[in-house]
DNA sequence: GCCTGGATTATC
DNA sequence: ATAATCCAGGCA
């Protein structure tokens, strides 16, 4: 894909990317699940707090990866979309790889499948062997709210989670409204 | 500087 | 239900 596709409103992106192809080197997988993250008014995400040394990437212009660590354990993957300033960005949440289905089901099964990882942090996708090229087209793709962002409030319930209807390889969203992320810490 | 808690997953 | 594991970003 091209500088002007990702630099397209970031639902309409993370809408159209149900389907495509994500490449790395030899490894690849059809993507069937995917969150939008609209930028700083959006208090889901990473953006809300304004360009920082780690969020600046998502600040800039689309079709560039967004690369974190989270929970100090997995590494998720997101494309930077719009264009520069709008704060935008997709977390893609699953792929389907060729051999093994639950291979990546799940935002840190992707990365592990594809080996992507922090290094690839503000990578340009429109260059390089790590990119997004078209792949199938879905039959039928459903919307609905995004997993694991219950702090967010109102913006926690808006369906900017889109997802390969009744695909095998969709992760399985957690039962809502349970929050037990909670460690106590010994103090 | 210190401290909280997370765009998760595996296992108990 | 909770451990694993680390660092970003708010606040003092």
């Amino acid at each position: 894909m091209d500088r002007e596709w990702y630099a397209r409103d970031v639902e309409t992106v993370a809408r159209e990317l149900i389907g495509c192809r994500l490449v790395h080197g030899k490894r690849a997988g059809i993507i069937v699940e995917t969150e939008a993250y609209r930028g700083p008014e959006d208090g889901a995400s990473h953006a809300r707090f304004g360009p920082t040394a780690r969020t600046a990437v998502m600040f800039g212009k689309g079709g560039v990866a967004y690369v974190y660590l989270c929970y100090g354990i997995h590494e998720m993957f997101n494309i930077v979309t719009g264009v520069e300033g709008q704060g935008q960005a997709v977390l893609i949440r699953a792929v389907a790889m060729p051999d093994d289905d639950a291979l990546g089901r799940g935002p840190g099964k992707v990365t592990k499948a594809l080996a992507i990882d922090r290094s690839h942090d503000r990578r340009d996708l429109t260059r390089g062997a790590l990119y997004v090229a078209p792949g199938e087209t879905p039959p039928a793709v459903k919307a609905g709210p995004r997993v694991g962002v219950d702090y967010a409030g109102e913006w926690a319930n808006k369906p900017f989670r889109y997802w390969w209807a009744d695909h095998p390889a969709v992760s399985r969203a957690p039962v809502r409204g349970k929050v037990s992320t909670r460690r106590k810490r010994s103090r």
